[in-house]
DNA sequence: AGTTAATGGGTTTTT
DNA sequence: CCCATTAACT
């Protein structure tokens, strides 16, 4: 452990020789910041500075494991176990089972995720009688959401005119009477919401000022990486920790702020400087990572953006070959030029799989890609999108386990009381929730006590709510002996969860018993992995808690050489040889919804410097002229961002299309709403695209005339037969023998005309699903 | 009352 | 393309 200074550069020691106080970093892209960062903790340490009294709060769960790893290399690994790094959200939470019974949470509180929240939400106002269609149980937890990361408490919010008077407006007078339910109903289901993880936070260090005082004697030093995107709440935390010592050292780089849509709130770096005395500032602007083409295409396009802190981020690196723009006509041929180009690449240059990305804005565009990637069979790894725990199945496990470990647990209750069908229904888990209400209690506690209530509930279904009752009972004696995995395969078996999807039989069905043995794999590993660190115990809780903090990225083993495909969000912080960015469209990138403003047009911009500044050797940006979006084609039109990079540094593949003419940007941070009259868009002047049919009138009055005759034709609406095409001679259960005239729509959307043989039936249109095949 | 198929609506990014 | 809701069936 010596002389590991001496691998950095000098504007790289300062910051990491800077001892006590404040002080803040200004890294530019790829100047290095990880490792300021890493050595920072590593220098501290070797000074003497107990590993308990630092605190590191950083990005990803992945980041600050890799972190760790280094500093255990640096200064052995008995000292850096015992440092406290993670992402706020891990962090906190952890904090929060030590102290949240302060607050009145029991220690094994149950993390809501995102769809848990909605539909408690959505619960709540049916229960309440509003009508779903003003009250969208998506915004109205959007809305709450952002009150919780500003801070706004119910109380808050009652407190404020300002904001009453805005939802009053928007014709949701009663919003914060949800909010109030909501946070009640959490409360008494002993869960917290990925928000509530901070903002309780913040009220457990308001109101105990004994914990506040533990807490700021714990963690002397406290590093924040990527500060940009802290939000109010995780600021407040922060800014009450160091309050003590003044200890506390941030990273980032305000043109990297890309998580505004949650709550990120630039200002916290802007205004560093002002909320601590005598702020040490170093900058880091030299570029290690990538060439001097894409360093400075890069800053051409940033310097399109007004609202920044003064920087110039410059390399010695070589120039490099210019960037790459193609121009293709569909989504499906974007992704045939990516694969050949990657394929090319990995000839030529001898490269791995690992050195290519593939970024997009949306999860959607993956599937173009990976079909593409797919047939010239080239490995790639989807990172995000559906996570793995958040897959139907798995989250039906997991439920069980939430149960058990927490019984109050409303979200996890209502998700497997009749999953597997066991016959108790909507009406059944209504009037218990009416009771579970009315008591003050969770429905797992009425469930308990079914006798002593007069429920109107008939005797056999009394009798399976029992039965439900006495196996969970028996899950969690259990829990208290064997070991998470044990208990999870019993309980897999127990319930009939595995069996449901084995008797399904289908490719989805197996697809799905397959994906929980792998979840009980995973939690396998995960109970041995725990056995090494020092504090865990490897029980339940704790890797449900491991499982609901988990991002897409923390899971990767990174041990096979896959190409990369992700969001660009999800790329911040990583690196590639080879980069592409796809879908370089209007509409698309920049989203259409974010760009009537521009503050908002200003973080898009932000995000495409992100993109462009992953690459190292090459990045490479695709357009298409026509995208299928939800089965439709549609008109693309090529990305603003595309006409503002410096020409110098861009090399066209494809002839330059012109002729368009952006939507004009309205500033609503000046005039108040936007006026959605005033974003009319030009026509292309490309080429006319292939179009679509739609039924004509005829054939739907058809469709609707026999609406009646249709029940249960065709099986399930989400299995499609691959088979099928036009042409296909198929079977239909009611209408006998027909020949399919013509398919449309793509994925799992698709819809195909019929002319059967027999009948006055002459043409039906359908959505198809396991129409036999005949011929 | 409970189960299953069909339909209609929204449509970004994530802990 | 996914999900929640509705409609029809057992």
């Amino acid at each position: 452990m010596k002389n590991f200074v001496d691998e950095l550069n000098d504007a790289q020691k300062a910051p990491v020789l800077h001892k006590d106080g404040p002080l803040m970093v200004i890294a530019g892209a790829g100047s290095g910041k990880t490792r300021v960062l890493t050595y920072r903790i590593a220098h501290l340490m070797a000074q003497g500075v107990d590993s308990f009294n630092i605190l590191a709060l950083t990005f990803t769960n992945k980041a600050a494991r890799e972190m760790k790893a280094r500093i255990a290399q640096i200064v052995g690994n008995s000292e850096a176990k015992n440092l406290w790094m993670g992402t706020f959200h891990s962090v906190f939470a952890k904090l929060l089972r030590f102290d949240g019974s302060h607050l009145g949470f029991p220690s094994n509180f149950t993390i809501y995720d995102t769809q848990d929240s909605q539909r408690l939400i959505a619960s709540i106002i049916k229960e309440m009688g509003l009508d779903k269609d003003v009250y969208k149980y998506k915004q109205v937890q959007n809305r709450i959401s952002s009150y919780k990361n500003s801070l706004i408490t119910v109380k808050a919010y009652f407190q404020n005119p300002e904001l009453m008077e805005a939802d009053a407006m928007a014709k949701r007078p009663r919003l914060g009477e949800i909010y109030q339910n909501y946070v009640d109903r959490c409360f008494k289901a002993g869960a917290m919401d990925f928000d509530d993880l901070l903002l309780r936070t913040n009220e457990l260090l308001n109101r105990f000022p004994e914990v506040l005082m533990k807490y700021q004697e714990r963690f002397k030093y406290i590093l924040v990486d990527e500060y940009q995107d802290t939000n109010h709440s995780q600021y407040l935390i922060v800014k009450a920790l160091a309050d003590r010592y003044q200890n506390i050292c941030v990273v980032g780089d305000d043109a990297q702020s890309i998580y505004s849509f949650r709550g990120a709130n630039i200002s916290n770096i802007l205004n560093f400087q002002r909320d601590y005395d005598n702020v040490a500032m170093y900058r880091l602007e030299q570029n290690y990572r990538s060439t001097r083409n894409i360093v400075n295409a890069a800053n051409s396009i940033i310097a399109k953006n007004k609202n920044q802190l003064e920087k110039s981020v410059w390399t010695d690196n070589d120039d490099g070959p210019l960037i790459k723009v193609h121009r293709s006509s569909t989504d499906a041929e974007e992704g045939r030029y990516v694969a050949s180009g990657i394929w090319d690449t990995r000839m030529n240059q001898h490269v791995p799989n690992g050195d290519f990305a593939v970024l997009y804005r949306t999860n959607s565009q993956s599937r173009a890609i990976e079909d593409a990637l797919r047939k010239r069979d080239i490995p790639y790894r989807i990172y995000g999108g559906l996570s793995f725990y958040q897959r139907k199945e798995i989250k039906d496990v997991l439920s069980y386990l939430r149960l058990i470990v927490n019984p109050k647990d409303e979200e996890a209750l209502k998700r497997v009381i009749n999953f597997p069908a066991r016959g108790i229904g909507q009406t059944t888990v209504d009037k218990l929730t009416v009771a579970a209400n009315h008591y003050n209690r969770s429905i797992f506690e009425v469930m308990e006590h079914l006798g002593k209530l007069n429920l109107n509930i008939n005797a056999g279904t009394r009798r399976k709510l029992e039965d439900f009752v006495t196996m969970i009972k028996s899950f969690q004696i259990m829990n208290e002996g064997a070991d998470a995995f044990a208990l999870a395969e019993h309980v897999s078996k127990k319930t009939g969860l595995l069996l449901e999807f084995k008797k399904d039989g289908t490719p989805e069905g197996i697809a799905r018993m397959e994906n929980i043995e792998e979840l009980l794999n995973g939690i396998k590993d995960f109970v041995e992995g725990q056995k090494e660190i020092a504090d865990a115990t490897g029980d339940l809780s704790e890797f449900l808690e491991d499982v609901a903090l988990a991002t897409d990225l923390d899971n990767d083993t990174g041990d096979d050489d896959r190409v990369a495909l992700m969001t660009i969000h999800l790329a911040k912080g990583l690196e590639f040889p080879y980069v592409y960015i796809v879908g370089m469209e209007e509409d698309l990138f920049p989203s259409a919804m974010s760009m009537n403003t521009r503050s908002e047009l200003e973080e898009e911009r932000r995000l495409f410097y992100v993109a462009l500044t992953r690459a190292e050797k090459q990045a490479y940006l695709t357009y298409t002229q026509n995208r299928y979006r939800w089965g439709k084609l549609i008109d693309a039109e090529p990305s603003r961002f595309l006409e503002e990079i410096d020409e110098k540094y861009v090399e066209n593949l494809t002839p330059i299309d012109t002729g368009y003419r952006y939507k004009p940007l309205v500033d609503s941070d000046i005039f108040g709403e936007v006026d959605k009259s005033r974003l009319r868009q030009t026509k292309p002047v490309a080429g006319t695209p292939p179009t679509t049919k739609k039924p004509n009138e005829s054939q739907l009055r058809k469709l609707r005339k026999l609406k009646p005759e249709l029940s249960n034709p065709v099986g399930n609406t989400n299995k499609i037969d691959p088979n099928l095409e036009e042409g296909s001679l198929v079977n239909h259960t009611r209408f006998g023998r027909g020949k399919v005239l013509k398919i449309e729509g793509v994925g799992n959307d698709k819809k195909a005309e019929i002319q059967f043989d027999q009948g006055d039936i002459k043409k039906l249109l359908l959505r198809f699903a396991k129409l036999e095949v005949v011929g």
